[in-house]
RNA sequence: GGGCCUGUAGCUCAGUGGAAUUAGAGCGUCUGUCUUCUAAACAGAAUGUCGCAGGUUCGAGUCCUGCCAGGCUCACCA
């Protein structure tokens, strides 16, 4: 039995015990952790709540003690209970039986999270990173890219099956731009464009090279005046790369093609570093090839979603109504979804794309391998190119027909995705809102002092601002892989510092999990709804609440696992096992769970166990950094009980089994929590 | 002006309506602890009008209302 099952367990002999004293339906209990371990191991204050639907129900006003104390029985009866106490004005404190259920624990080991891909199962979507293919990544979004792959662990975790999606607009202004530049400021042709992406060495790849190429085109445009207005002239150029985009078939697109998908073969390196791998790039330029919009349009006029405005400002233009901006008279909201001259706006093309991951398009994508990872994995890419066509076909997942979608965006996005969702749930009524999620998040800006660091000029008006945001217009940012190999570096140092008996190949190794750790964590730490005022310090620091720190506290455990004799671990385990049937050991084993110190290795035992409920919590909520602080908490809780206890030169045999089974426990939930987070335990640090 | 978000220690942040004497971490400051299973660690000290004012109830940092301060956002751009 798990901690989770057993607190489910007394939860239903709650409901059931309140069902029949009083006849009220309690909808969720709530189980709480008491402020100290002596007061017991799980709290319930339902008698409260209870009190107040009692007196709601029949009118009649029961103390919460006296509730307390009737539903004691009920919470003694399971095995695993020892006793139940009534505290303060109606608590009530359950004490588990915690020779028993340290028994019971070597036996729930966790699976280990699987990648689930029963095809029969419901399939939760999570579309992340997305980021426009025409520059490298900068720490924002890497934010994003983190967030939505570690989101994705925690649901499969939970025990969902899910897909990961990262959305390629290789049709948008951002590549257009790029494009102008190598055309119209560096002259280059397709050609000359990969000869000199061939001349790249290590120190300047392709992404970097077009982000600096990105903030010449922005000075371009405004005549090399930063604070200008653009040259209308120049403009012109960015609109005839457009156009020849969307048409397709064409020496610009064919040249654009190359970058954006040279952009997205570094931007998927950077973010393979980082553990983070997608199962398909939906590539916009196939949403208009296969003309997913042609069908949403039909669709949409069909179902009466959006109509054509006859006059106003909106004349000549679908509009799909939209009133929740009520202030302003004068202005309605309505939101134009197909513009005047006859070509649809982003987000209208967003809910096409929108209705097919649910499903409910109609249409699908061609589809063909894009690169193949390390471990075997496959990023697929959407094709037009019919599958037939690429002989012989290699087997494929099927891929859309979520149930429930997350877009990983940030928050200055949930404007147009409140529309899209709304769009998609007028069309397909029976989905609702709830299937579209927009998993939002605050930016990652810099601080005034992290710009000086960076060597970036501000204005007086900027030096006033509370931070910074990151522009890629403007080159503004910290680049993803300056700063990995600025960690790894840091790490490298260290390690070699800490352990010189290590060859060249295993200081690297473990430097970059070790940098993989700090900056994961950094950036799971804070909640989604905090802006990251970034600061080189803080995001450089391998100490106090950071990735290496837990990631320390397992590499301790595991080094006395490695020290410990072989047999050592199967006889505590069977020690602790044999408790349930010998009496004598289970005393002893009892004894030593008890007292101050006893309790102590068990609130370990307790914390560690409560991983399953910190992931159904997360995953709820959409919230990682729950998963963040509970492994910080976790590695501190063991650091102490390392700190306190000498594990291997502990001489009582029994108290040595206990020490062993709570250091097993620790350290198997500390790596797994650490690996739902995407940060790998080395093996020294 | 409308919508969304934020305001907690010197700094950066956690904190599902719950505790009987104390609102928590990390960083920074001060003081201790390596002949030990790894000191990237541990222990202790100092630091708080939980933005302000009302309300709801057995109980409010947490919920409601109003106010103050800050941020993002509200194109036929993408």
């Amino acid at each position: 039995m798990t901690l989770l099952e057993l607190q489910n367990q007394l939860k239903l002999q709650i409901r059931g015990a309140a069902l029949a004293r009083w006849g009220v339906e309690l909808e969720g209990i709530n189980a709480e952790t008491p402020p100290r371990p002596d007061l017991g191991d799980v709290a319930f204050p339902v008698a409260f709540e209870l009190a107040r639907l009692i007196k709601q129900g029949t009118g009649i006003k029961v103390a919460p003690r006296a509730i307390a104390e009737e539903l004691k029985p009920a919470l003694e009866a399971p095995a695993e209970v020892s006793r139940v106490e009534i505290a303060g004005a109606g608590y009530i404190n359950v004490f588990f039986d915690r020779a028993k259920l340290l028994a019971d624990f070597s036996v729930s080991t966790l699976a280990p999270a699987e990648t689930i891909t029963d095809e029969s199962r419901p399939k939760m979507m999570v579309e992340h990173t997305s980021i426009n293919p025409n520059k490298a990544a900068h720490i924002g979004h890497v934010r994003n890219a983190v967030l939505g792959d570690t989101f994705v662990r925690i649901l499969r975790a939970a025990g969902q099956r899910v897909e990961v999606q990262n959305y390629i607009d290789n049709t948008g202004v951002q590549v257009a731009d790029v494009v102008v530049g190598f055309m119209d400021i560096e002259g280059m042709n397709l050609d000359q464009i990969k000869a000199m992406d061939q001349s790249l060495t290590g120190e300047q790849s392709f992404d970097y090279y077009c982000w600096d190429l990105y903030t010449r085109v922005g000075l371009f445009y405004r005549d090399d005046n930063p604070t200008a207005d653009p040259n209308p002239e120049k403009l012109k150029l960015r609109t005839e790369v457009l156009h020849a985009l969307e048409a397709g078939h064409n020496p610009t697109a064919e040249l654009a093609d190359y970058v954006a998908t040279r952009n997205v073969e570094c931007i998927l390196d950077t973010m393979d570093r980082l553990d983070i791998r997608y199962d398909l790039l939906a590539r916009e330029s196939d949403i208009l090839g296969l003309h997913f919009w042609d069908r949403a349009f039909e669709l949409m006029k069909q179902a009466g979603v959006i109509r054509l405005e006859s006059e106003g400002r909106s004349k000549g233009c679908w509009v799909m109504p939209f009133e929740s901006h009520t202030g302003t008279e004068e202005h309605e909201a309505d939101k134009v979804i197909v513009r005047s001259n006859g070509t649809v706006t982003y987000t209208g093309k967003d809910i096409a794309y929108q209705l097919w991951k649910l499903g409910h398009l109609g249409l699908d994508f061609n589809y063909r391998p894009f690169r193949t990872y390390a471990n075997g994995q496959i990023a697929w890419t959407t094709s037009t190119v019919p599958n037939s066509d690429v002989l012989p076909e290699v087997p494929r997942p099927s891929f859309g027909g979520g149930v429930t979608v997350y877009n990983v965006i940030d928050s200055r996005q949930s404007y147009p995705q409140e529309i899209v969702a709304r769009g998609v749930a007028a069309l397909v009524p029976e989905l609702g809102k709830s299937a579209s999620v927009h998993f939002g998040y605050e930016m990652v800006a810099l601080s005034v002092a992290a710009c000086d660091d960076l060597g970036i000029d501000l204005s007086d008006d900027d030096r006033a601002r509370p931070f910074i945001e990151m522009s890629g217009r403007k080159g503004l940012g910290v680049k993803a892989d300056d700063l990995i190999d600025r960690l790894e570096v840091d790490a490298r140092r260290e390690v070699g510092s800490r352990h010189p008996e290590l060859s060249p190949e295993e200081w690297q190794a473990t430097a970059h999990e070790i940098a993989v750790g700090a900056l994961r964590y950094f950036l799971l730490k804070f909640t989604r709804s905090t802006v990251i005022i970034f600061d080189f310090k803080e995001a450089l620091s391998f100490e106090g609440e950071t990735g290496p720190y837990c990631q320390y506290a397992a590499v301790r455990a595991n080094s006395i696992f490695r020290k410990l004799d072989s047999q050592a671990p199967a006889a505590a385990w069977d020690l602790i096992r044999n408790a349930g049937s010998d009496e004598a050991i289970r005393t002893k084993v009892a004894d030593a769970l008890q007292g101050e110190t006893g309790t102590e290795i068990w609130s370990l035992v307790m914390l560690a166990e409560k991983f399953d409920e910190v992931i159904a919590q997360a995953a709820a909520s959409a919230e990682p950094a729950n998963v963040a602080k509970y492994t910080f908490n976790l590695a501190r809780a063991f650091n102490l009980f390392y700190h306190r206890h000498r594990i291997i030169a502990e001489g009582d045999a029994t108290k040595k089994a206990v020490l062993v089974a709570t250091a097993d426990i620790a350290r198997r939930q500390l790596t797994a929590a650490l690996l739902t987070l995407g940060i790998n335990v080395p093996e020294r640090m």
